[in-house]
DNA sequence: CATCTAATTAGAAATGTGTCTAATTAGCTG
DNA sequence: CAGCTAATTAGACACATTTCTAATTAGATG
């Protein structure tokens, strides 16, 4: 085995070897996510999150797609990082993910809320209706069933054109419908970000 | 996935992240040794080794069996270590052993020592003569074929009885033979010290 | 039982890693 | 282009890990 071969295991193996960054993946290989919102999720600084991603990055084991201001990280093993495409599904790692921290909503989320926490308005823009729309699914119990009532009326506590945002929600699979119920899907059968 | 589970998986990534602790594994999945041997071969002291092991054991990565004074460490993964004992063959962790370090033998193989280097006499213990039959292995090339004169040749530099020497060898598959042709097997397929 | 040997444990110095604040870069928005 | 936003880089400090020497433990040997 070269030099280098042990180098790259050693770069697997100390990568995986910090709680943080265990919770990172977890929280990335259930979707993609920016910087932000995942210092929030672990409550640690944005500098902070961005070394371990730039380790995870180094060892293979997550991505980056650069978009606009947005840095998108996702978990995607690469031929870096052979044992953990052979290992770690992503089903798997999503559960290192843990206990999320007080959920303080992230910045851009805050930007288009009133200070009663109502929604502004609907983003226009993909990219920043993507993370309102995961804020508002949150609002959902994964393990509930809704009638369509009910689920405008919670989504009317938080903007008025409750209909719009019930559609789009089902468009990206956040919440799916049959027969007139309603129920929220796990993050990972959301359309993702980046597709 | 519960508190624990991720300790357990903490402690597992955190045994793998340090070159020492490749190193060891990758000696230990080659053969059962003793601490002295693997501080000599890694060239660390035995506080520092023992201090490894004893890492390695927290992840049930290893085995320790205690055979009067000598403690033998084995690559054997247990069920604490899930990943480890589906992923991580024998063969492939024997890879990581790299370089062992100049090799001055170790204190137990000193004792049976002339200071001219010839063996004084063939220790009786099982336990004593195992080391010192694997020093007389290295003699031989790996890829190297020996008629019978050479073998005893080549062992008679070393002590004056040649021909028990070959049959210990022969008895613990160090060397075997075929139609009076000699030739040394790789450590793997040795008779293990502790069966 | 006195002594020797292999290993571990204690404790200290050196090195490496994680985290923060402050400063910087790069992209977007009016 | 002036100002804003998301992210990274720099630098400093705290914390953790590695490694050593010295002291201790436990088994073997005469």
């Amino acid at each position: 085995m070269t030099e280098t071969e042990i180098a790259a295991l050693l770069r697997f193996f100390k990568a995986l070897a910090h709680e943080s960054r265990l919770r990172l993946l977890g929280f990335l290989a259930q979707r993609a996510r920016t910087v932000q919102e995942l210092a929030s999720l672990l409550g640690l600084t944005e500098p902070t999150t961005s070394h371990h991603l730039g380790l995870l990055r180094n060892a293979g084991l997550v991505t980056l797609r650069v978009e606009g201001n947005l840095h998108w990280y996702d978990f995607e093993p690469s031929e870096l990082a052979p044992l953990a495409k052979s290992v770690l599904s992503r089903q798997n790692v999503a559960h290192w993910a843990g206990q999320a921290r007080a959920e303080k909503p992230d910045r851009l989320i805050q930007n288009y809320l009133e200070s009663d926490g109502r929604l502004r308005l609907i983003p226009a823009s993909r990219k920043k209706r993507y993370p309102v729309l995961a804020w508002l699914a949150a609002h959902f119990d994964l393990d509930r069933r809704y009638r369509e009532p009910e689920v405008n009326q919670i989504l009317q506590t938080r903007y008025w054109d409750s209909a719009t945002l019930r559609r789009e929600l089902v468009g990206y699979r956040m919440l799916t419908r049959e027969k007139g119920i309603y129920w929220r899907l796990p993050e990972e059968q959301w359309v993702r970000m980046d597709k």
